[in-house]
RNA sequence: GGGCGCGUAGCACAGUUGGUUAGAGCACCUCCCUUACAAGGAGGGGGUCGUAGGUUCGAGUCCUACCGCGCCCACCA
């Protein structure tokens, strides 16, 4: 047995100890059909991504459950990877050219995409890097990519599949636009946030007629593609003027108005301006009503042809334009305040705008029935199970998914057109899905076919990663042989479906949804059996960490200062389950001392192993240990016990919280104390070898780095505790009289420290004790135990008979465990009998308190009637214990002089 | 408009199916550099568990309403 460093620092040995683990392949699964398989997919962070905290929270729960699971005998896996993350890393290598005053336009669509490639090799693995100084347990030779080659090949062959069954089609729709970024948008991608803005109220002059109606609306610059008024069919008000005209203000174009159930006559004022190609509701008033779409905005957000005199400017400036137009021609009736909840890009947060296009679409409806079942009937399972409901709400009404992009970077759509086919009005006319590319039409033979310049949302590869990432779906390429393909196969096999999926709730919709339903439809089966949800990381004012806000803790900061253990267990110890994370920098000292108690204990452990032969397995049996030796083997039961529920239920915080209270409060204040008396006994030895060892195998999931170093100067291997067993819990050390025992002794002890510091005993000075206890049997555990009480209370002589003498004339006393404890001291000027007195009378007057509230409770006949036996009993028994206590008090009151 | 979460000590939190005198951490006060550890040890002060009702023998825990904070979903212009 080595000796471990006088000081611990985590910078000596956290990167060796992680190099090792890789070295040794423990982070490699593979087939073994003699073990249960446990696999995680790693939420694949975007290539882009820098580690945050909400990252090292999400691995540190992952890289627990993998290590745990991997002792427990299960065969583990972890597969990583990234996100291509199609708008946001194209935006990177945008704003990149932007500094040179450059668009992706002037370099052109190769050149781009080449610029990007560029990027992602130089950058692309900066968040794997960062994730493995979280020691993640990630099999790293399995790192995959969502558009590296057989990873593409998956998202085409879901395409193709999807297009097959018609679950795949093109049409034109309102969609969430984003001018900014110039692309479509899914409805998931465009979240609503409420803004504060008006509500416009217009006069449009009714045809042939010195009358006008009045509409409403919040985007007056809409008016100018407006190709109706809509009222309601019963509205009094306006039933005379149905089928009548108005014309367009500003356009002076004449418009329809019709009568549409959609139109709340309570809004504004009953009328609404009928906008089809710029809102999802004119959208579909306008199918009703077969109204003309006119769009009147350019991709980028600037008011295009249609819109007269506006042509040209930007779509808030036209809106100032307009209303101030409508002034002037005294048609703006009225600005009210109006709050209302506005879509915005979730990748640049510009104001989305709904816009006609045609587009490819999902249909989700028959994705979801097995989805939803799988969920209904317990095969998936949510943590905390609230979650469910949400999913559930959003799967019954799911909507088609948008997933074509008007962007660059990602998996191109296998979709040519033929310029002589073509028919505008015919979606599917000259329109080819295919596996290879086309050069020529299949229809006509033309070569005027061109592939479609569109890509893929950046979720339809992720939705497939849980299988994706083992190569489904097992194309040859040039680098695979027969053989590893057929490995792969038969991984796929073995490692699903996944365990459990560990991720945040933002990203339900987006993706835990969809996985669900593309497992079911591409593996027939469910992609993960739990989903565990953590919390959002937040800073300690409740708002969400992250970098544009500048309130972000960067994690490689703090695994710098403190380590990356002490980041981990800090995290994990204060994230309850499902609960946002509130942060700060402070918070990390917890881990921090965690690691260092740790340390300087194994530290002692193994300076009084030297030279010692002690194995795990020469522990005594109970009867033949000391009281201390046979408490802290129950308590070490006990814990393993309540770790392994906490564990299985994802508590990860009170599984570290019950491992903390055990190591530190129990081992460390208590045992290791006492162990100091026998030092030399084997028995000691022993016990204390054995609760090292045991506390690093349950801590090392949590603190793999500190544990495996000082498991290595235990054992004198330069292993993993990874490779080892999770210990069981042996429940014949588990016994309650003990624990009582050795509860007694640490009251007394509690108790005579107290009453040391009460009366400014130096901490050096022994002090004789004088213990009384009615119960013999408690008076011997007392007794016979007294060893430990001098060593821990710093005891002189104990004796039931000590009296005061003419050199210590005075004893104190003061009640511990139904005893009478009492400590003789010398005399001197600052001892105040009626201090004393008064102190005692409060205990006194507490424990009155407390025995009124009881004996109410027991006087009270439906209490003992319905309450169960025992509590009734407990309530009794405690009562008279403290009835006994106040006798004690009395005593020790009028002794005093 | 629907749904969800939170409100417990100065601070930020835990409290699993309702059952002894509501818990640790940080901060604070007193004492101690005791031979594993001052990133430590011993002791201590501090809470009408958001408010008001209700169910119950018994409520921080269950129910209802309300107040405050935060989040998600939804096509009311």
């Amino acid at each position: 047995m080595e000796e471990l460093a006088k000081k611990y620092s985590f910078k000596d040995i956290e990167e060796k100890q992680y190099l090792n683990c890789e070295k040794k392949s423990f982070f490699h699964g593979r087939i073994d059909q003699s073990k249960n398989p446990f696999s995680i997919v790693i939420p694949p962070p975007n290539v882009t991504g820098i580690l945050h905290m909400g990252h090292a929270l999400n691995n540190t729960i992952q890289d627990i459950l993998i290590r745990q699971k991997k002792m427990r005998g299960n065969e583990t896996l972890w597969m990583p990877g990234t996100d291509h993350a199609g708008i946001a890393t194209q935006n990177v290598v945008e704003r990149k050219l932007a500094k040179e005053n450059l668009t992706r336009d002037d370099v052109g669509r190769e050149k781009f995409l080449k610029l990007v490639w560029d990027w992602k090799q130089e950058y692309g693995s900066t968040i794997i890097k960062q994730l493995r100084s979280l020691a993640c347990a990630c099999d790293w030779k399995r790192t995959r990519f969502t558009m590296d080659e057989g990873y593409s090949d998956a998202v085409l062959e879901v395409f193709i599949k999807l297009h097959e069954k018609k679950l795949i089609y093109r049409g034109n729709r309102i969609i969430n636009w984003c001018p900014r970024c110039q692309t479509a948008l899914s409805d998931e991608e465009a979240p609503h946030k409420d803004m504060e803005g008006f509500l416009w109220y217009i006069k449009y002059p009714v045809k042939d007629a010195k009358k006008f109606l009045t509409v409403a609306t919040t985007r007056p610059e809409t008016m100018l593609g407006d190709t109706a008024v809509a009222v309601h069919p019963k509205d009094e008000r306006y039933k005379d003027l149905i089928g009548k005209t108005v014309i367009l203000p500003l356009m002076e174009r004449e418009i329809k108005i019709i009568a549409d159930e959609f139109v709340d006559p309570a809004f504004g004022t009953g009328a609404v301006k009928v906008t089809p190609a710029h809102d999802p509701n004119d959208y579909a008033m306008g199918k009703r009503h077969d109204l003309e779409f006119i769009n009147v905005l350019h991709p980028d957000g600037r008011c295009n042809e249609n819109a007269g005199d506006y042509n040209g400017s930007d779509r808030f400036e036209a809106r100032k334009a307009i209303i101030e137009d409508l002034k002037q021609l005294k048609l703006l009736v009225k600005v009210e305040g109006h709050s209302n909840a506005v879509g915005h890009c979730y990748r640049c947060h510009t104001v989305i705008e709904p816009y006609y296009s045609k587009q490819w679409f999902v249909k989700m409806k028959p994705l979801a029935v097995p989805a939803l079942k799988a969920v209904k009937d317990g095969r998936i399972n949510f943590h905390p199970q609230r979650w469910t409901k949400v999913y559930l709400n959003w799967m019954e009404n799911i909507q088609d998914w948008c997933i074509s992009r008007q962007i660059w970077w990602g998996h191109r759509l296998p979709v040519y057109y033929c310029s002589k086919c073509e028919d505008e009005n015919d979606y599917e006319k000259g329109v080819f899905v295919s596996r290879v590319k086309l050069d020529k039409c299949p229809d006509c033979a033309s070569n005027e076919i061109y592939q479609d310049p569109d890509v893929l949302d950046t979720w339809f590869s992720s939705w497939l990663w849980p299988f994706a990432t083992f190569g489904w779906p097992f194309h040859k390429t040039k680098n695979s042989s027969p053989e590893s393909i057929e490995l792969k196969k038969r991984e796929l096999e073995y490692f699903y479906p996944t365990a459990v999926l560990v991720t945040a709730p933002e990203i339900i919709f987006f993706w835990v949804a969809r996985m669900i339903m593309s497992g079911f439809e591409f593996m027939g089966d469910i992609p993960f059996k739990d989903v565990y949800l953590h919390g959002t990381v937040r800073d300690d004012g409740g708002k969400k960490m992250s970098k544009s806000l500048g309130n972000s803790i960067d994690p490689l900061e703090i695994i710098a200062e403190y380590g990356t253990d002490a980041l981990r267990f800090s995290l994990i110890s204060i994230t309850s389950i499902g609960q946002d994370v509130y942060l700060a920098k402070e918070k990390f000292e917890f881990g921090r001392n965690f690691c260092n108690k740790i340390w300087n204990a194994s530290r002692f452990i193994l300076i009084n192993l030297e030279g010692a032969d002690v194995t795990v397995k020469a522990i005594p049996v109970k009867g033949e240990l000391n009281l201390a030796d046979a408490w802290i083997l129950s308590r070490f039961n006990l814990t393993l016990k309540k770790l392994n529920e906490s564990l299985a239920k994802y508590r990860l915080n009170e599984a570290a919280n019950v491992i903390y209270e055990f190591f530190w409060h129990q081992l460390c204040d208590w045992y290791i104390e006492l162990s100091k008396l026998n030092i030399n006994s084997i028995v000691t030895k022993t016990v204390l070898y054995n609760m090292l060892e045991k506390s690093l195998r349950i801590m090392h999931p949590f603190m793999p780095l500190i544990t495996d170093e000082i498991w290595q100067k235990v054992t004198g291997t330069d292993t993993s505790i990874m490779s080892k067993s999770w210990p069981d819990v042996d429940e014949d050390y588990i016994d309650t009289d003990i624990e009582k025992q050795m509860q007694i002794i640490m009251d007394v002890c509690v108790c005579i420290r107290n009453l040391r510091s009460e009366n400014n005993i130096k901490p050096k000075d022994k002090v004789d004790v004088k213990i009384k206890h009615e119960d013999p049997q408690i008076l011997n555990i007392l007794v016979s135990n007294s060893e430990f009480l001098m060593s821990l209370a710093k005891v002189g002589n104990i004796n039931p008979k000590v009296t005061a003498d003419s050199n210590n004339p005075v004893v104190i006393s003061s009640t511990a465990a139904g005893a009478e404890i009492g400590i003789i001291i010398s005399l001197d000027e600052s001892f105040d009998p009626e201090k004393e007195k008064q102190k005692i009378d409060a205990q006194i007057k507490e424990l009155n308190a407390h025995i009124t509230r009881k004996d109410k409770l027991l006087g009270n006949v439906n209490y003992v009637k319905k309450a169960p036996p025992a509590v009734v009993e407990k309530e009794k028994q405690s009562s008279l214990e403290l009835k006994q206590e106040i006798e004690k008090l009395e005593k020790i009151r009028s002794a005093l002089k």
